[in-house]
DNA sequence: GTCTATATTATGATAGAC
DNA sequence: GTCTATCATAATATAGAC
């Protein structure tokens, strides 16, 4: 007999064992890429047997795509909280504070940029299944963003695509930080850069705060 | 006795091997970075085998040095035939074709950002070699001319480095050439669209060409 | 749920024939 | 200069003890 709780599968322990791999595999397949990483590589860092990734997560793919779920899910809930507080303020306003929020999001999480970068390239299983779980609502969501406001805003026409690019594309600065430490000889996530930087991406993608006539 | 012809290290067969074995390894290289890449795949792609790269390189990371010569080579060749057709133009044209010029060659040659990518997240012996190499010296040229273009135009102090990674980052779209499509519905290679992004981005950087009061 | 042991394949590099 | 043969190591994944 089973008594109530039929399905146990929110235990603390497997939650934690779980959480840790998922944070060690983030870093390394950022770093290495899905075949450059390895499996040992991962439970190493996480401090488990490599074998206990296969008893979670089956395969090396399924540790893959349950790593892109936690990391995608944070932004997106990051992307939600920062809207909710912003109820009743203007658009250019919100959408001017979610672009700075994405870039900071960025910053603290350099994986992020790396993963999409290491799957976007060659078309492949991974890209399509990333696509349609989570890149796609993302540049979607950024896209919405500021193609309209661009227009309230009686900017100059743009390619959405190519915007949302540059945004995209401007993020890779915080996953570089070892060479950029070497150009600029400074921490690339220090709040301050973080903050300068991410004023001019966004100056450069609405116009200033001033707005444009 | 050994005649006139010392050194035969020109000769027509190992320039062509080496030359294919060198374009193999960009394309995988650029893809699954330097632990994803396996010489066995380089080879195979090469149409050579595997051993052969031995009698070549020595070792898999003499091949990654090659393959960076080569690539940065082809860079640094193009900035300067343009720059040489450039002559008497003043700078801010000058700067504005030079930056275009750069996006079309990433445009044509994706490897590069992903190249650059791929090292720059983490210190590394390789970060350290490609950088005094030349990513140092790419990374100077362009803030060595975006930095002074923008004063004489009068545009608002911004940190160079951070504008040249503007740059760096918004070539990373020509990098993720499948994910891009599935996004845009175009081909990133597309002249039509090289060009709009590529004027768009050089009006972000330096204003639009009729300059700024 | 986590471990040990192991099967199988792929990897980078070397030795030596031609 | 390119090949075949081979070695030592590291990879993913499975089986089974506890």
């Amino acid at each position: 007999m089973k008594d109530a709780s039929e399905a146990p599968r929110f235990d603390v322990r497997t939650v934690r064992t779980r959480e840790q791999i998922e944070l060690a595999a983030l870093e390394i397949f950022a770093e290495l890429g899905f075949e450059g990483a390895s499996t040992r590589q991962i439970a190493a860092r996480a401090g488990v047997k490599q074998q206990l990734l296969s008893y979670h997560y089956k395969n090396k793919l399924g540790l893959w795509k349950a790593t892109a779920d936690r990391l995608f899910g944070a932004c997106r809930e990051r992307f939600e909280q920062r809207l909710a507080g912003l109820e009743g303020v203007d658009e250019a306003t919100q959408t001017r504070l979610l672009l700075k929020e994405y870039l900071v999001f960025c910053s603290e999480n350099p994986e992020l940029a790396r993963f999409m970068m290491q799957v976007g390239a060659t078309p492949s299983e991974r890209l399509s299944w990333l696509y349609e779980h989570h890149t796609r609502g993302l540049l979607e969501l950024v896209a919405n963003r500021i193609g309209p406001t661009r227009k309230a805003l009686g900017l100059a026409d743009a390619d959405v695509h190519h915007l949302t690019y540059l945004l995209m594309g401007a993020s890779a600065m915080f996953s570089q930080r070892a060479e950029y430490e070497m150009v600029a000889g400074q921490k690339v996530d220090d709040p301050d850069v973080v903050a300068r930087f991410a004023d001019l991406v966004v100056e450069m993608l609405l116009g200033g705060p001033e707005g444009v006539g």
